[in-house]
RNA sequence: GGCGCGAUAGCAAAGCGGUUAUGCCCCGGAUUGCAAAUCCGGUUAGUCCAGUUCGACUCUGGAUCGCGCCUCCA
């Protein structure tokens, strides 16, 4: 969005108001802030690893209370909510008309395929909470004053009021897993609507899930791991690009032979960029001096500036074309390739150039070649021992004792590191 | 049981009513002292059954299988 010249506005909320965060900091004997922050900059930390842009904004649910109670109010005027026997206030699915519009479920369907006893207090077992009302036994951190006495809010309400707060009554893109789709999403349509009487968004972005060889993970399948561990076994960019390689509402399934094909892949693309010139004392050198800037930082990916997208290229066209067809990064990633292609056929300056600057609007391919070809230094070799055994080599070669060149070349190669010669000479990449 | 989404070659993954997807792997050729990288070419497709059409991987219907949801997780 930002490459096409969209203003962007990035929210992505915390919902810190939670039964099991309740639960957890309990056992813990701490607050639930001190737990909840030490997820959030293990969250931030894992982000920066990966390249993904922050949001402009990271609301918490416990910031918005005063903003719930307005829209629950609203609500309440507009004849939508209504006071519970047990003290909650609900949500009348009923007096919304478009209750159902955006996962495609009617409220007689939903009615058919209940499968669990309704909880108390509600007119209609489809209604939902919007204000929880708060138990004795419950901590008192997590309880607010409400004109329907103490209590906390539901578990919809606070993304509605997070978003028209900062994003305003009516906004562009809303996202979320595709698990959110129903009852969440069409949750916070009834809400949001419901209170301000307009259109809430334009488009729903639903991204597939992630599974692992196969299967979803979970704990209780002992596949379950997080992404720290994996970037502690596989390149950060290699997994960006893995995960662009499918699109983004398909299931992404994970298995380490498929980031081997990644890793595979990637390097093909890092071999054509060999041809632009050394990045040495270039924009990119002082950047992979930042442990977190592994990545296309935040400027380098939108449009504009140093390394800037030639739009009109045709390459560029069928890419943006891609992009622009909600967000088709396989079908870009092909044109990437018929690029890389171009530039190998052709070695051309401004296409491998063009090559790195379409690769940047999706955070890729913004390190030195070499850097990542020879990335993660060869098992027991430092990179003297490696010149010094290609220098020998060469001197076997022009000695025309083919033998001992080979030999050199064989040894490196058992220790992972393949040779290359070519018009400039010999360099040498990570097996 | 209800609603929704999906099923593409050895693996991964897109577009498209007729014309090469793309990547990895594999095979052949060029290049190379030999390799690697690169280039050129090639082998493997569209779950099954009907239908529409001059023509279907692409549209329609059905079947099968998989996934999501139908819960006070958000």
């Amino acid at each position: 969005l930002k490459a096409s010249g969209y203003e962007v506005t990035y929210v992505r909320n915390i919902t810190d108001i939670d039964d099991k965060i309740i639960k957890r900091a309990a056992e813990n004997g701490e607050s639930i802030h001190a737990l909840t922050q030490r997820f959030i900059d293990a969250m931030h930390e894992d982000e920066r690893a990966l390249g993904v842009l922050a949001p402009d904004h990271e609301p918490r649910a416990t910031q918005y209370v005063p903003q719930m109670l307005e829209l629950i109010a609203q609500l309440e005027k507009n004849g939508i909510a209504y006071r519970a026997a047990d003290g909650d206030v609900n949500y009348a699915v009923r007096k919304f008309a478009g209750y159902g519009k955006l996962s495609g479920k009617s409220l007689e369907d939903l009615r058919a395929g209940e499968r669990v006893d309704v909880a108390d207090g509600k007119n209609d077992p489809l209604d939902f909470v919007l204000w929880k009302h708060a138990k004795d036994s419950e901590p008192a951190e997590v309880k607010w004053e409400s004109p329907w006495g103490p209590g906390r809010p539901g578990w919809h309400i606070e993304c509605s009021a997070m978003s028209s707060e900062i994003l305003g009554k009516h906004f562009d893109i809303h996202g979320g897993g595709a698990d959110l789709q129903f009852p969440h999403h069409e949750n916070e349509i009834a809400q949001s609507e419901g209170a301000h009487q307009c259109q809430f968004v334009n488009y729903w972005m639903h991204n597939g899930f992630v599974r692992v060889d196969n299967e979803k993970m979970s704990k209780s399948l002992g596949n379950f791991f997080t992404i720290r561990e994996v970037l502690q076994k596989f390149d950060a960019e290699v997994m960006r690009f893995f995960i662009l390689r499918a699109h983004y509402r398909s299931p992404l399934n994970y298995s380490d032979v498929h980031i081997d094909d990644a890793k595979s892949a990637l390097s093909r693309l890092y071999t054509a960029l060999k041809y632009l010139p050394s990045p040495a004392g270039g924009i990119t050198s002082d950047l992979a001096a930042l442990p977190s800037s592994r990545m296309a930082s935040s400027s380098t990916r939108g449009a504009g500036g140093e390394g800037a997208v030639d739009w009109q290229e045709a390459h560029a066209q069928r890419f943006k074309t891609a992009m622009d067809d909600d967000f088709n990064t396989p079908e870009a990633m092909a044109v990437l390739f018929d690029l890389a292609n171009e530039v190998n056929k052709t070695a051309s300056l401004p296409l491998a150039a063009q090559l790195k600057a379409l690769a940047a609007t999706l955070g890729l391919l913004q390190r030195d070649p070499a850097e990542f070809l020879q990335g993660g230094a060869a098992a027991g070799l430092d990179e003297a021992h490696i010149n010094a055994q290609i220098a020998a080599r060469i001197a076997a070669k022009q000695a025309r004792n083919y033998a001992e060149a080979d030999r050199i070349r064989k040894e490196l190669l058992a220790a992972g590191i393949v040779l290359e010669d070519n018009a400039q000479g010999t360099s040498w990449r990570k097996a």
